[in-house]
DNA sequence: AATGAAAGGAATCCCCC
DNA sequence: GGGGGATTCCTTTCATT
């Protein structure tokens, strides 16, 4: 890991489709190291995968949240009913357990308010061990994806 | 938009560098008019790019960190001012304005809780208006990115 | 480990359906 | 709006330095 192969990152991580040739004029490198060293990564684990990046509005996920949840019991099979459960919504775009005033904190998107009631209400609110919900409903990102 | 495009960005979500010729065989499509949607797709902006999925560990950003801001006032300038300057920094992987008791959720990812700590007290605190800054340590990452 | 050439394959465009 | 075929570019491998 040098910084042609840090280049090669950079370079991927905002132009994931980059075709080889372009990406390899990027890094100053000829095309066939430049394959090697992005086949290298991406066997080695360090880039995980490719994305595309939709437009939630196109998809009907026009509202973003975040909620903070809180646990009512914390043994070990109570934890990890929930997050067999949580892990199992569609809405739910990412999850990480954290420190702090929350056990985890979620990020959800639907379409709209109307549809995140009634996710709160039938979906949350019956995943087993939940002790208290925070919602936070985003306005507006001011960035979003970054690397 | 139809079930076409739709089955077209739930595989490029997934998969953003498959070939043309397989996404066009997975959607059941043949390659020339698979291709035209996903052209007419990125230049609607329904695609917004692609993206390659880094390991953050490899690239030296081991630590995630969700920080809720609230700010000391809230006329206009003193919000743009906020937003201007959080926007810059490069720790900052995503910034939202969020309704509930905070102001702004930030999500930034660092090598580890050291340089989160020279993070928070060099670069958080010196943003302007800045009035409390509340730190969320991920430990455990459930589920990261979905479509 | 990079280069350059060469072969195989894919993307892309045009025309027809 | 979908399919087929020709061209062009890219990917990929291998021999070479």
């Amino acid at each position: 890991m040098d910084d042609v192969d840090r280049a090669i990152l950079s370079v991927l991580a905002r132009e994931g489709r980059i075709s080889n040739a372009d990406l390899a004029a990027r890094v100053g490198l000829s095309p066939s190291p430049c394959l090697r060293r992005v086949n290298r990564l991406e066997q080695s684990g360090v880039i995980r995968g490719y994305r595309a990046v939709i437009d939630p509005a196109a998809v009907g996920r026009s509202l973003r949240v975040f909620i903070g949840v809180r646990l009512a019991r914390h043994a070990r099979a109570d934890v990890a009913a929930f997050e067999q459960a949580v892990t199992e919504l569609s809405e739910v775009v990412n999850a990480h357990h954290i420190t702090g005033n929350f056990d985890y904190l979620l990020q959800v998107e639907v379409a709209d308010l109307p549809a995140y009631e009634h996710f709160h209400a039938h979906q949350l609110a019956e995943l087993p061990n939940v002790a208290t919900v925070s919602s936070y409903v985003t306005m507006k990102t001011l960035r979003r994806g970054n690397a």
